[in-house]
DNA sequence: GGCCATGCTTCAATTTTTCTGAAGTTGCTT
DNA sequence: AAGCAACTTCAGAAAAATTGAAGCATGGCC
């Protein structure tokens, strides 16, 4: 028998457990039947998934599936929760994506703006990186998405949302931001310097080159204003996304450093609600994000 | 119940036919059968996906539906395709996802190659935008990859490739081309210029600037190639990339515009036959794949 | 209007698939 | 060697999918 996207989710489930009964409590199904489904796959792919008697270890083959559909399934319900959403949202659903800081900026006031003007509304709100956002909007998964730098999209409208000015953030105890002439890049990356994933969208020449070197990169917001607040570690971020990190944590510019990271504003053009999802984008771009005050 | 596979598969092709019987024709069961399963979907959406009577017309939520249901069965059909194919693959597996351009460059000595050194390798060879190549990596359905720039990408090692400078492409009686002096940006602007996708990967900003004002862009290559043949209208490529333009179109040079892309190789870290992706790799690096002759 | 064709739905019967509970292996532990 | 835990196998039961036949609208045509 062919595969089933069941077949798979068992799999994935005993993989993952290493236990059958486990598996089958999780499924709901009885041991029996969880085994089944799996030589039922095996039998298919004319390979074992697993090694030895037991389940708890995956052959080579076993590991690459499970990777596969993993994902897949994952997929598949990510996919079947959109359309029940859809289904559900009699009165308009607004599906928006956004990159982490510029979410965090922006969702409270959006909510509240359009809830309140459309009862019933239904809102998905999710913050994701650039990458997920533009595949979000890619493939209908969102109706309106924020992201850094503009990439042309078929049926999506871009248009630029504010501009970040790139800065050290450190404690506010640190040297560079204490004594009186602003840091340049050297001394920042002479700093005990953290490499974040903003740091990849800084084209600056000078700044990519000396940034290379550095030992330390951190991908989790969290840890790295845990770091950051330790005093020693300092790193370079927008200003906005700056904005969120504790009292105690400090921007200031980078002399040499001009550089600005472009915040888009993506809107599908051919969606359900398409007023909805005009009046949304109009709200949000009338939102002032500049990072500076003024 | 649920909302499944075959559901979505069904409702598909029924969007897609606007005709039960044909539908059901394709799916290979009865009209009843196809009958009955769109009324489950609905019942389980609680909401009619067709309006009015026949099923030629979808409803809004219908559209939204398709779109969504669409991608989710062909992407679950190519995992089965890729779970199939790892399974087969008893001598081991390459999987090897590259953009169009360095495909047709790359693909046919590394096949040669990996297929003469190992007999029963089985090779999977695709050509698709950065964007994708980059997906593929990332969900485990790709073990090397070649895109344009350097994106770093969890347990995926990322090296140089090679670099290509962009030029002009014309027709080779084009005045741009015949005449002695090297023409600079502003003249191919002025000409009639063809923006294509790999301009997005021109950072000069002068250029950016002067290419934003162009009126036409084509994404197909096969499309570009035609309008360049006509003589009239001239394009910006990588000179690898204009090797595989007919014989009547010219690369050239252009001289403020000194900008190259930069082609990177992928390669997964962790894959079943983790040496044959290394030998693989090793291979495509020693080949010279750069566009300056010499 | 009456007749017919088309496209769809509904229904009861049938086939296919999936699930279960009980009994049977297997290999490890004591 | 008895006990146990993890898994498989089996036959019957339950659930789901499919079918073919019958029925119901709609719209064209004489």
């Amino acid at each position: 028998m062919a595969l089933k996207i069941e077949m798979l989710r068992a799999f994935c489930t005993v993989a993952q457990t290493g236990n059958l009964s486990e598996a089958a409590n999780r499924l709901g199904r009885t041991q029996s039947a969880v085994s089944m489904t799996l030589k039922q796959m095996e039998d298919h792919l004319g390979k074992r998934l697993f090694e030895g008697e037991r389940k708890n270890q995956l052959s080579p083959l076993g590991e690459q599936v499970f990777e596969l559909a993993q994902k897949q399934v994952r997929q598949f319900d990510q996919t079947l929760q959109s359309i029940e959403m859809a289904a559900e949202a009699a009165h308009g659903l607004l599906r928006i994506v956004s990159v982490p800081s510029v979410a965090a900026l922006v969702f409270p006031s959006v909510l509240e703006h359009m809830t309140a003007r459309h009862p019933g509304l239904k809102v998905e709100l999710r913050d994701t990186d650039t990458q997920q956002v533009l595949d979000a909007l890619a493939e209908g998964k969102a109706d309106i998405g924020i992201a850094s730098g503009h990439h042309p999209l078929n049926g999506v409208k871009a248009v630029p949302l504010f501009e970040d000015r790139f800065g050290l953030v450190c404690s506010t105890d640190h040297p560079l931001f204490t004594r009186e002439q602003p840091p340049a890049i050297a001394d920042v990356i002479n700093a005990c310097f953290v490499r974040n994933a903003l740091c990849d969208l800084i084209r600056n020449e000078r700044f990519v080159e000396a940034s290379s070197t550095a030992d330390v990169t951190i991908h989790n917001t969290h840890s790295l204003i845990t770091m950051v607040r330790t005093g020693k570690w300092v790193t370079v971020l927008p200003q906005t996304v700056a904005r969120f990190m504790p009292e105690t944590t400090a921007f200031r510019p980078i002399a040499d450093l001009p550089d600005k990271r472009a915040v888009y504003l993506y809107q599908r053009e051919r969606s359900r609600f398409a007023a909805l999802t005009e009046e949304c984008c109009a709200f949000i771009q009338s939102c002032d994000l500049s990072g500076e005050p003024g």
